[in-house]
DNA sequence: GCCGAACCGTACCGTACGGTACGATTGTGA
DNA sequence: TCACAATCGTACCGTACGGTACGGTTCGGC
C-alpha cells in the first residue's frame, strides 16, 4: 500500500534512466543470466544491445558503473510486491505469511535473483564490496520491510508475539530459506521436494507459528532470552 | 575441544599434497583472502610461494586445477571435528547442538570460509560449477554429517523427535544462520549482537528444542507436514 | 535544407593474465 | 665427481578485456 503508484512506468523513467538505457540494461541482465559475470563485457553488451561502447562509458561511466545500474535496474523492476491490505483474521495473517515465504523462495530462487548475487558476491571480495551494499540495500532491505510491516500487523492484532521483530523477522527467514539460498548460489539443484515451495512455505509458517504463535494450549515461554 | 586428534598433521601429508605443495596453497589461501579471487593470479601465487609458475602448472595442471587444491587442502585442514562421543544425557545433547551451532557460526563467519564461498560462488556461474560442487562435497556435507549422527542420537535417546532428519537439519540450520550467511558473503559486517556467537547459539537450540524437542507440557503437534 | 547533438560501428591502445620455454641452481645417488 | 631430476626465476607469447578515438549516420530544431 506504501508504494501505490509508479506502476505504469515501465518504458519510461525506470530507475533515472532513459528507455534507450533500461533497454540495454535489459540486454546487460540477459547476458549475465545466461553466462555469470564472466559474459558480460562491455563488448559483448554493445554488441548484444546494438549500442556503442563509448555510449556505455558515456551513460554509465566505467564497467562498475554499468554493473551497479544493472543491479539498480533489475531493483526498480521487481518493486516490493504491493503487500495488500493488512489482515484482520488469523487464518488472512498466516494466508499472508505464507504468501511472503512462498514469493521469498521463489524470487531467491529465480534464474535473475541467483546471478545477481553471485556477482555482487564475486565482487564482494574487493575492497569496497560496493555491489554487495547495492544488493542488501535495494533487495534484503525490502523484503525486511514487507516482512515487517506485516508481523508487526500481527502482533498488533495479537495473532503473534515478540520481543524484537528483528530477531522474529530472522528467525522466519532462517525458517523459510534454510540453506537452500547458498546451496544454489553455490550451483547446487533442489531436489522435488525442496524445489514444492508452496509446501516448503506453509511448513515454514507453521514452525514459525509454533515459536511466536500465541498461547493457546502450549505452556507460556516464548523466546525470553 | 571436539577436534581432539589429527594435529600433527600440518606438514605432512595433507589431502595427497606434498609439504612443498601445502605450503604453496597455504600462500596461496592467504592471498585469495587478502584479497579475493582478483588477487589469486598464478604470478601472484608463484612469487608469494617463492616457487615457478612451471611448477605450479606442473603440480596442479590448471588455474581451476590449483583453485580446486586450494579448497581440497583448506578441507582437509579442519577435518570433520571428531564429535567427542554421543551423548547419554538431555543436557549434553543441549550442550553438543548448542556447540555444534557455535561451530558453525564461526566457522562459516571466518575469513577464510568467506573467501573460498565467494571464490566458488563466483565461479559457479560458469557452465560446471566445479568448485561450487567441490565446496558443498568437502564442506556442507561434513557438517552435515556431523549434525546427522548428533541428531540421530539424540532421537534414539528421546531427546528429539523428527521423522525426517534431512528437514530437521535443515530447520536447524536455518535456525542457526538466518541471513548471517550471505549478508556476510555480501560484504555486510553483523551488529554486535549477532556477532555473539554463544547467545546465537545457546538460542536456536533453544527455538529447536521448541520444534522438535519431546512434549513435556505442552500439545502435542510436532511437524507432521 | 542546414546544423549540431547523440549515437553506431569499428578500429585501436595498453595492460593483465594464463600458459609455455629455457637457462641457471640445487640436491642426490652412483 | 658426474649425471640426472626437480625446481627456481625470468622472459616470452597470445589473447581478452577495459577504455578511448574517430568517421559515418540518424534525427530533431530552426
Amino acid at each position: 500500500m506504501v508504494q501505490a503508484a509508479l506502476k505504469k512506468a515501465d518504458t519510461e523513467s525506470l530507475a533515472n534512466f532513459t528507455p534507450r538505457q533500461n533497454a540495454v540494461l535489459e540486454k546487460a541482465l540477459g547476458l549475465l543470466v545466461k553466462g555469470g559475470d564472466r559474459a558480460l563485457t562491455t563488448a559483448r553488451i554493445a554488441r548484444a544491445a546494438n549500442c556503442s561502447k563509448e555510449s556505455l562509458y558515456k551513460w554509465f561511466g566505467d564497467r562498475d558503473g554499468l554493473l551497479a545500474a544493472v543491479v539498480t535496474y533489475q531493483a526498480s523492476k521487481v518493486r516490493a510486491p504491493g503487500s495488500g491490505q493488512l489482515p484482520e483474521t488469523a487464518e488472512a495473517f498466516r494466508a499472508q505469511l505464507t504468501g511472503f515465504a512462498f514469493d521469498l523462495l521463489s524470487v531467491l530462487s529465480g534464474d535473475v535473483s541467483l546471478a545477481l548475487n553471485r556477482l555482487a558476491i564475486g565482487q564482494a571480495s574487493k575492497d569496497d564490496a560496493q555491489l554487495g551494499r547495492l544488493v542488501l540495500e535495494r533487495g534484503r532491505k525490502v523484503i525486511g520491510l514487507r516482512a515487517g510491516t506485516l508481523l508487526e500487523a500481527g502482533r498488533q492484532r495479537k495473532f503473534i508475539q515478540y520481543d524484537d521483530q528483528q530477531a522474529a523477522f530472522r528467525t522466519l527467514y532462517g525458517l523459510i530459506i534454510r540453506d537452500f539460498h547458498v546451496r544454489q548460489l553455490l550451483g547446487d539443484a533442489l531436489d522435488a521436494r525442496e524445489s514444492d515451495f508452496e509446501t516448503q512455505a506453509s511448513s515454514a509458517i507453521d514452525q514459525f507459528f509454533k515459536l511466536y504463535g500465541p498461547d493457546k494450549n502450549r505452556a507460556r515461554e516464548i523466546s525470553q532470552t
